[in-house]
RNA sequence: GCGCCCGUAGCUCAGUUGGAUAGAGUGUCAGUUUCCGAAGCUGAAGGUCACAGGUUCGAUCCCUGUCGGGCGCACCA
């Protein structure tokens, strides 16, 4: 149990016994530090409710509060709040259990299998900064649920299915001829950019290229190998850039559009079963009441084009119903752009309306917003074209490698290479992740790259220092009993204890950006726990002793949270 | 036209089912090192929470309206 589920019980047995059972306690951490650890608020309510005084009714509920052995001090405040704060032995003993634990305590006790849509990128073209936030926010999303104990599947629904591909593929055949297809595909972009030139400057490949869709979607073995060829290079491109991220995802994670295909007739041959589907303007489509055009009608959603084409609206319904149906999910989590909101919701009515997923089956849209540039718009090049995802991460490593070289210039390349890596990676993942994501974020190196406030930089400088205590330390001895008396050791074991609640709520909002303020603040309580109190020189062997426990689990509990985040810590830097 | 999201310190952002005097970082200014990594720590200044109503013991949070911004809404994904 976490400690906001333990304090949250007993709160609950109190209001029962003090006359107010429907009561919620409503526990939360305390919001100032003069507060003490832990407040209850529910009492206000209650008393509202039962009309009678709150600062009694607070009484009342104090008299009644059982815990021994759990809180040090209970105290009223203001119009009826009750200030909880922690015993040190508790905290101490919470602390040191939960690093006996290989999930630190956060372990659910409801384990369910979460599917979670991540990344998904076209592979058409190379990974640009567009695919960056569903990368970076699924995979720490699938570490966290992972973590807590959960079956999470990965699903990559990369996009390689669909018209351009005649073209591509045409275009391939051609260029074959003279040389082999890695080396024509090397530039995924500038290899799209002139199969485009030529679809549109010359009608006889045009018309080639149309022919190539028909027979790709007839699955004519010569074609079909051709887009093959070209559905893997394109893949190793997205796993070079997964690799170079940090990022856990494999092959056996791609499930793309294409693997639906055999489905898509009958998506809406049972669509048309259940009596939902209506011919208009030729093309067959579900009208949904609860949606408006803009002219204020049902809106359409289409299934079936007017030539017969199936869309990424046929596809997503066939593969909604393939992670309920095959893959057991109790919970999907589709980590995709917020401008898709409408369609997901679209997706979602449809699938539950045709019955294509159990109605018990949670679909959520992870939305996120907007990489910005500088200047408030969408994050472009100077030139206004898309950045490439390889680009944008070789830059990160340059100028992380240029920061560390400033500070350490005596320090080994080859080690400054490795820090660079570490550094400038973690910070642009810590830059997305630690902002609220369903909001647009400005995008600039100085301040992700700075060693100063909220940045992933900060928090491995942060780690550095304790294990350059352990360093130093020499023997320790990890049975030793941890006792907490300084205000910084007791601010700082709390923080630690918190971490359970702290990815329970990540999991149950799915929120990254929870995880980097805790461990901001987990950094920060540390650096004032650092700097108030001695560990090496300690005054006597036993507060030295202890104090290196506290600094074991601090450096165990920021090297698992920011590994959650996917971002890497260092041993020195 | 309808729908979704947003508006909080100069700047970048938090603010947990409605809770106490709205918080961080950055920037500015001022302290701090014979002591474990000062890439640190401490303090000061900085606010009409877009605006106007409403709900209630209590509203940045919920409801209504207004203003401002972003995005989406039939055969691309």
């Amino acid at each position: 149990m976490t400690l906001l589920q333990l304090l949250t019980q007993r709160a609950a047995a109190a209001f029962a016994k003090a006359g107010a059972p429907d009561a919620a306690p409503l526990v939360q951490a305390a919001s100032k530090a003069e507060f003490g650890d832990y407040q209850i608020n529910g009492v206000m309510g209650a008393a509202k409710a039962l009309k009678t005084n709150p600062r009694e009714l607070a009484t009342r509920v104090l008299a009644d509060l059982e815990l021994d052995g759990i809180a040090s001090k209970l105290e009223i405040a203001g119009p009826g709040f009750i200030n909880v704060t922690l015993s040190d032995e508790f905290l101490a003993s919470r602390v040191l259990q939960q690093q006996d634990d290989v999930r630190l305590g956060a372990g659910t006790p409801h384990a369910e299998t979460v599917v979670i849509d991540i990344s998904s990128p076209n592979l058409a073209k190379e990974m640009h900064v567009g695919h960056l936030r569903s990368t970076i926010i699924g995979d720490a999303l699938a570490r966290v649920f992972e973590f807590i104990g959960h079956n999470v599947i990965r699903q990559n629904h990369v996009g390689d299915w669909g018209t351009q591909f005649g073209m591509l593929t045409a275009y391939l055949f051609e260029q074959e001829s003279t040389q082999p297809a890695e080396l024509a595909l090397h530039d995924l972009e500038e290899f799209y950019r002139a199969a485009k030139a030529r679809f549109d400057a010359d009608a006889a490949f045009a018309d080639t290229a149309r022919d190539y869709v028909v027979r790709l979607q007839a699955g004519d073995t010569r074609v079909l190998a051709l887009w093959e060829r070209f559905r893997e290079i394109s893949l190793a491109h997205c796993h070079a850039v997964y690799a170079q991220l940090g990022v856990k995802l494999t092959p056996d994670d791609v499930m793309g559009e294409s693997a639906y295909n055999d489905d898509l007739p009958k998506v809406v041959a049972d669509l048309k079963a259940k009596g939902l589907l209506v011919e208009s303007q030729g093309a067959q489509v579900v009208f949904l009441e609860e949606f408006r055009n803009k002219e204020g009608e049902p809106a359409a959603y289409i299934v079936q084009k007017q030539d017969g084409g199936y869309l990424y609206s046929t596809t997503d319904l066939a593969c909604a119903r393939y992670r309920d149906h095959t893959l057991h999910a109790d919970r999907v989590l589709y980590v995709v752009d917020a401008r898709q909101g409408l369609h997901f919701q679209q997706v979602f009515a449809v699938s539950r309306k045709a019955g294509f997923v159990r109605p018990e089956l949670v679909l959520e849209h992870v939305a996120f917003g907007t990489m910005m540039g500088k200047d408030n718009k969408p994050f472009k090049t100077r030139t206004g074209g898309t950045v490439k995802l390889v680009e944008l991460l070789d830059e990160a490593e340059v100028r992380a490698f240029d920061l560390v070289t400033s500070k350490n210039p005596d320090m080994p390349e080859a080690t400054r290479r490795e820090i660079a890596k570490a550094v400038g990676i973690g910070a642009v993942k810590y830059a997305d992740l630690a902002k609220h994501r369903t909001s647009d974020y400005v995008f600039d190196w100085d301040s992700m790259l700075s060693f100063e406030g909220n940045t992933a930089p900060y928090l491995q400088y942060a780690y550095t220092r304790v294990a350059s205590i352990f360093r130093q330390a020499g023997a320790v001895d990890e049975h030793a009993p941890l006792v907490l008396v300084e205000p910084a050791e007791h601010a700082l074991a709390l923080a630690l204890a918190q971490l359970p609640d702290l990815l329970q709520q990540v999991a149950a909002e799915t929120a990254p950006h929870f995880l980097c303020a805790y461990l901001y603040g987990l950094a920060q309580k540390f650096s004032r726990f650092y700097d108030a109190c001695p560990v090496l020189k300690a005054d006597d062997a036993a507060t030295r002793a202890s104090r290196l426990r506290l600094c074991a689990a601090t450096a165990n509990t920021l090297k698992t949270g920011l590994s959650l985040l996917g971002i890497a810590v260092l041993e020195e830097m």
